[in-house]
DNA sequence: GTTCCATGGGTACGCTCGTACACATGGCTC
DNA sequence: GAGCCATGTGTACGAGCGTACCCATGGAAC
């Protein structure tokens, strides 16, 4: 029974470690070696966990798109009128969904993925498909494909860009795509 | 005169293979050793040229966020009226601008550097500066900024999303962003 | 034509990497 | 309680890496 033996959320902690070191040096500096590291297990768990590195990526960022996914429907499904779903989509791109810098960095760190690898690009997918089905609940399908790519271009403006946002700009933006005819 | 002796455009050649190989593989696949092979130049004009990895990829990054910002300015200049910006800016999105999955991959590796990076973050905001600019032509500020975000939101779901877009959607998009009310 | 030096070219060193593999441990089955 | 085997642990190896460094080359300055 020496302190580690049978540990039975090792696997969860090495994704945790791994989410936190790409968070922290991107995809291009992470290895076998430093998420061991910072998970403090053996180099030698990692590829008994893991078939390699992609096998161990791929799961992390499924379930950062699965926490990430469970919010937005969370606050979307909280909405009970029209004015209260567009409050709650404000909300989302404003800041609440969002809330770190270190959701941003890891949501482009998996866009990045998923422009070059199909098998990425099936988690951007189910995230997308729950976006959209939750918006669908208070929203006509065109407007709520609308809605999300607004919410997209939104929310990458907001972490790169160094000038202040318009004030009011995001609510009058749901406002003009969700505006009935 | 031994072949490559006096080469004036190495260094370009080097940025345009830096810039080719990360489109393939990316950031986290690139090394000295492989630029340079793709670049037909030795190991040691690597460090000669350019300090490290960083220098040569924000000049490279810097190329390209300069001529993809080109096009787009050209694109809205070329608008005489607000029918004819709607229409520029609906052909950047469905297909002009991003023609390539080159382009596109290379957009998100940029992001993904600008979300952790402030040196990279430059390169963004001056092409989102430049970008914002060319349409304050036709539009005020704050449709302008909407529009810059929706351009963005769309073409990263153009490229991710694998289901068919619903017909006549962006042009919807941009009709509704630049309404007049 | 001599000198100088920016540029080109090759190589070796020390480091980190992923992976393989041999051995240890101890809960579970019987 | 004996044996099995899933899991944990440590180490060694070969490959690829960035960098430093030395020599070669040849246009420009004078």
């Amino acid at each position: 029974m020496t302190g580690r033996r049978y540990d039975p959320d090792r696997r969860d902690r090495i994704i945790d470690a791994c989410l936190d070191l790409v968070a922290d040096v991107g995809v291009a500096g992470i290895s076998h070696r430093k998420v061991a590291a910072r998970a403090d297990v053996p180099l030698g768990s990692m590829t008994y966990h893991f078939a390699g590195m992609d096998e161990l990526l791929r799961e992390a960022f499924g379930r950062f798109a699965r926490t990430i996914s469970d919010g937005f429907e969370q606050r979307m499904s909280e909405a009970t009128d029209l004015e209260g779903a567009r409050a709650a989509v404000v909300a989302i791109i404003t800041q609440d969904l969002f809330g770190t810098q270190r959701d941003l960095v890891l949501t482009h760190e998996l866009y990045t993925l998923a422009a070059r690898e199909p098998a990425y690009r099936e988690l951007t997918n189910a995230w997308m498909r729950r976006s959209r089905d939750a918006l669908e609940r208070h929203f006509d399908p065109v407007t709520a494909r609308l809605l999300d790519a607004l919410i997209e271009g939104l929310t990458i403006h907001r972490a790169l860009d160094t000038e202040a946002p318009l004030p009011g700009s995001v609510t009058e933006a749901v406002r003009r795509i969700t505006m009935p005819r």
